[in-house]
DNA sequence: TTCGTTGTCACCCACTTAGTGACTACATGT
DNA sequence: ACATGTAGTCACTAAGTGGGTGACAACGAA
């Protein structure tokens, strides 16, 4: 999904580390540990470009988070656990906070029903709209209307459709190259294709989505021109809920449409 | 084992969020929107205190995270993913990062080997200690001897030295309360007890570990007066590894000298 | 004693972010 | 059309954080 730039494993590493909530001189310090095993302060200093009089207060921070123990003497010498060790210490402590974030919002949904939605809800990012693609696909009941180009039909959304499948939904799937569609026919056996009926077939398309008849998402990408596809970010999408709903009003009356003229063909 | 303290969800929520990253206006914006459902930029800013002029800036963010969706009219209007599926994401996107991690930190170990260790190496912190002692049991090949007070034999403790006995290693366990024997016994059977061998029985005492006669750790909890095991921070150990080890030397004789009159007796 | 090393502090600068207010565009009712 | 309150944008301040650098005293080995 999002393209990890294969740089380095150092730098890799670095980032993934500033990203739990370490500071720069505490991610290369442990880095840099790592990779010695044991080391004192020049030594990190030499190998992670971290300031040696700087060094002190990274080992400090990742005392904190139980990364490294200290040896008293002179020079200090510094610890590190293991790398898998590591891992698994990260992942436990995210396992907590996780089921603290979902106890404590639990705990205040007491919300009333979300009301018909009247409006256009719009949503940047591939990420965000696969994600509410796949919301959607989860609370079908009757009826699944897709279409999309090929890239953006990766290994989630057919999962999330041969979940709704399982379910007795529906599935009408439409603008995926034929190659595509054998392995699609394998995965959601009941799954009707049709034909692109992608007027806008040159245009910088991305998807059309109708969900039981009264939910719809579109999206498209953005700078057709640039890296279209490769940018993650390009994409954005409306979409709409309710009966009365205009989106859902318009798209039905097109899918409506078309299906029924493939039907009949 | 981290006490949290039991407040409001609201706080709680916000809490949490933030230490994933997102700013305080974010996460209370988030909160707000999680208990309205939806709502405007004012809807908001009454309900989180978030000033109104910065709910702008703070569902961007949260856009960015792909949690919110928002409505172009005016006033605009602002739509949250469901708690559980925000919970989801977070989980996904942390697997990511553990995996990338994970991936990196493997790719850069072409390490020497650690050398004999010579110095005393110190953990601060009740989770760092039982981190460490966790990892060194799960390490040994002959034999484990562990002598604590009962509330630091916890879940964790028990279970990997149960896991240690199924690989064949041999369990000495010291000073647990004759209810806890008990349990211990059936969880592992194949361990020895032996009494608390607590000459300072007083003393505001942490653990006392040896793992096959190479490798050995003691822990005290300081702030012996005071709130002192309801504190994790208060415990601090100091481990060493290697046969020549002063720290191992010691207490190598010490066990071997009790245990052998324990034996004998 | 001397000199290089080690550890601690203090400082600066850039950047972020909480918090506030000015100002324009807009929508509504009269 | 006008007036008034609301909505949205932007600019600004203040405080805190974190990267980066240097001063300096304590230490250790020749």
């Amino acid at each position: 999904m999002r393209s990890t730039p294969p740089k380095d494993p150092e730098t890799d590493a670095i980032e993934q580390l500033e990203r739990f909530g370490l500071s720069a001189y505490a991610a290369r310090t442990f880095v840099a540990l790592a990779s010695l095993g044991t080391g004192t302060a020049r030594d990190v200093s030499q190998v992670s470009e971290v300031p040696r009089t700087r060094v002190y207060d990274a080992v400090e921070e990742l005392q904190e988070w139980g990364l490294v123990d200290v040896r008293q003497s002179s020079p200090k010498e510094f610890w590190v656990i293991s790398a898998e060790t590591t891992c698994r210490r990260f992942e436990r402590d995210f396992q907590h906070r996780t089921d603290a974030l979902r106890t404590a919002l639990s705990e205040l949904e007491p919300v009333e029903q979300r009301a018909e939605q009247r409006g256009v809800w719009t949503v940047n990012g591939q990420a965000a709209v696969t994600d509410r693609v796949l919301e959607f696909f989860a609370a079908a009941e009757e009826e699944i209307v897709y279409m999309t180009i090929e890239d953006l039909l990766i290994e989630d959304v057919i999962d999330a459709l041969s979940e709704a499948a399982k379910r007795g939904v529906s599935i009408k799937l439409g603008g995926v190259s034929s190659d595509v569609q054998e392995r699609v026919q394998e995965e959601i056996p009941g799954a009707t294709m049709f034909e692109s009926l992608w007027v806008w077939s040159d245009t910088p398309a991305g998807r059309l989505m109708m969900v039981d008849g009264r939910k719809t998402l579109v999206s498209a990408l953005v700078n057709g021109e640039s890296a279209s596809v490769t940018d993650p970010r390009s994409e954005t999408a409306i979409w709409g809920e309710g009966d009365a709903n205009s989106l859902v009003v318009v798209l039905k009356a097109i899918f409506t449409w078309r299906l029924d003229t493939i039907d009949s063909d």
